[in-house]
DNA sequence: AAAAAAC
């Protein structure tokens, strides 16, 4: 590995772009490079492979699509293809909305050359991407799924690719896309320079993404895992019951305007932007179980301010660049600790100032230690004033169940508590217990079948009634402890 | 304790 050559400009001016890049840029108003792409793109110009950490919202997009478009420029492709333009770039991301968002980029930024490019993600109908990838691409932008169907639907011949693209490469090399990811590799030449992405790289991905790379230049902006400094950042201690009467209030006393609030399941988000929604809150949910068509005019009506609150799963915790996103809401402490620095990247975005909000309830200590160990820092946990005197929610602390909220206890103290088998031993030493009152002799009674069994409602032909949040959430209720099988 | 990515 090597270091990236010290570049003593950081004008777009002095980098000689191809003449049609050189104006695009200009018509998009960049004069001054990014750190990662003043450190990037003279690197990519090479040829080298590159592993890059940088920040969010810092230009990463440009870093590598610039000079891969000016590499294509430069080198014409000399062999004798069935394709008039084989494809020749490829860059791949987790989610949709972010493959049609580096699409986007990459459109502009190639508008005045004659190179083809072309986005292809599920959701969507087959048959217009595959009109486009017949006609040809030079530069393709994709999601695995939808790339792999077209792969063996053979509509896109990967056979030629000289330049591959891991944008969020760490979720992209996680366990979940892996094999996707290696499949595809697998159509793609040997010879090839492959650029790896990413805010966040924890160290076994960084070995794994290695594993990828041929004598790779590492790029690095910021310390990995860095959150921007101008992200003003808070953790506040709150049971679960009082999450939105705190979110509420905050966006109140702290005049904002817009902001993105990120839970942890698709059920949570669906009802929380349901019950914003219902006190008045202009608010729209993102969320992989809706519709893409759904999904895409959520993020549409968020980006032209139609919508102030955002609730999304971590489907939107990545890369979204949408401009002057005041604050971001944990509503929920991320489960991957890497994912909360990619959440709170979503405001404070090219300098601009933001600010993070994490709501840490009882059950939260073991994510909380994860975080400050990512972070390298502690986390200070901060109450809340509550401006309602309504009763407070009650705490579940993850060690002694519910309890009624008196003073709110670190959570983390339930790291040291004694673990379930000491905890055993422990009960087992107490003396006996009471004993129990008396049951319900109703329970009791061995169940008694119907006489006749009649076939569920939606086997005689009716419809089942579509679920209250949305018809294609399943539901996850809880099923009584009295029914649940043993 | 989950989400994302294909039909």
């Amino acid at each position: 590995m090597q270091q990236s050559p010290v570049v003593m400009t950081d004008s777009f001016s002095n980098l000689s772009l191809a003449e049609p890049l050189a104006r695009a840029v200009a018509e998009m108003g960049y004069e001054t490079m990014t750190p990662i792409q003043a450190q990037a793109i003279p690197v990519v110009l090479t040829g080298r492979d590159v592993m890059g950490a940088a920040q969010t919202g810092t230009g990463k997009t440009a870093a590598f699509s610039l000079p891969l478009l000016q590499r294509l420029l430069k080198h014409e492709n000399s062999s004798t293809s069935p394709a008039r333009h084989p494809v020749r770039a490829l860059v791949l991301l987790p989610t949709r909305e972010l493959a049609d968002q580096v699409a986007q980029q990459v459109k502009l930024y190639a508008k005045y050359t004659n190179l083809r490019s072309a986005v292809v993600f599920g959701g969507m109908d087959m048959k217009p991407q595959t009109l486009e990838l017949k006609r040809g691409v030079e530069v393709l932008v994709a999601t695995p799924g939808r790339l792999l169907d077209h792969i063996e639907a053979k509509n896109a011949v990967l056979g030629q690719v000289e330049y591959v693209v891991l944008d969020e490469a760490d979720r992209m090399l996680d366990i979940g896309f892996l094999p996707d990811l290696q499949r595809i590799l697998s159509y793609l030449p040997k010879q090839r320079t492959t650029l790896l992405f990413s805010a966040t790289f924890s160290p076994e991905i960084k070995r794994l993404a290695n594993s990828y790379l041929k004598d790779p230049v590492t790029i690095e902006v910021a310390r990995p895992n860095e959150t921007a400094s101008t992200v003003e950042q808070h953790f506040y201690s709150v049971t679960d019951d009082d999450k939105r009467r705190a979110l509420k209030q905050i966006v109140r006393q702290r005049g904002i305007t817009q902001a993105f609030v990120f839970v942890n399941s698709k059920l949570g988000c669906a009802r929380l932007a349901r019950s914003l929604e219902r006190e008045g809150l202009k608010t729209t949910a993102l969320h992989g179980d809706k519709s893409q068509d759904e999904r895409l005019k959520a993020l549409a009506a968020f980006k032209a301010g139609e919508v102030d609150l955002l609730v999304a799963t971590d489907v939107a915790a990545r890369g979204l660049d949408i401009k002057d996103v005041p604050a971001v809401f944990n509503f929920d402490v991320p489960f991957n600790a890497e994912d909360y620095v990619h959440r709170i990247g979503r405001t404070g975005r090219a300098g601009a100032s933001g600010l993070a909000v994490t709501f840490v309830s009882g059950s939260d200590g073991r994510l909380v230690a994860d975080l400050e160990k990512l972070l390298k820092k502690k986390v200070d946990l901060e109450a809340i004033e509550y401006e309602d005197d309504r009763p407070r929610g009650r705490i579940n602390d993850g060690r002694r169940a519910w309890r009624e909220a008196g003073e709110l206890g670190d959570p983390r103290d339930a790291l040291d508590a004694p673990r379930p088998r000491e905890r055993e031993r422990e009960r087992e030493a107490r003396p006996s217990r009471p004993a129990a009152a008396p049951r319900d002799p109703f329970f009791d009674q061995p169940y008694q079948a119907p006489a006749t069994e009649q076939p569920p409602a939606w086997e005689q032909g009716a419809k089942p009634a579509p679920s209250r949040v949305s018809a294609n959430i399943k539901s996850k209720r809880k099923v009584p402890a009295l029914f649940k099988a043993q």
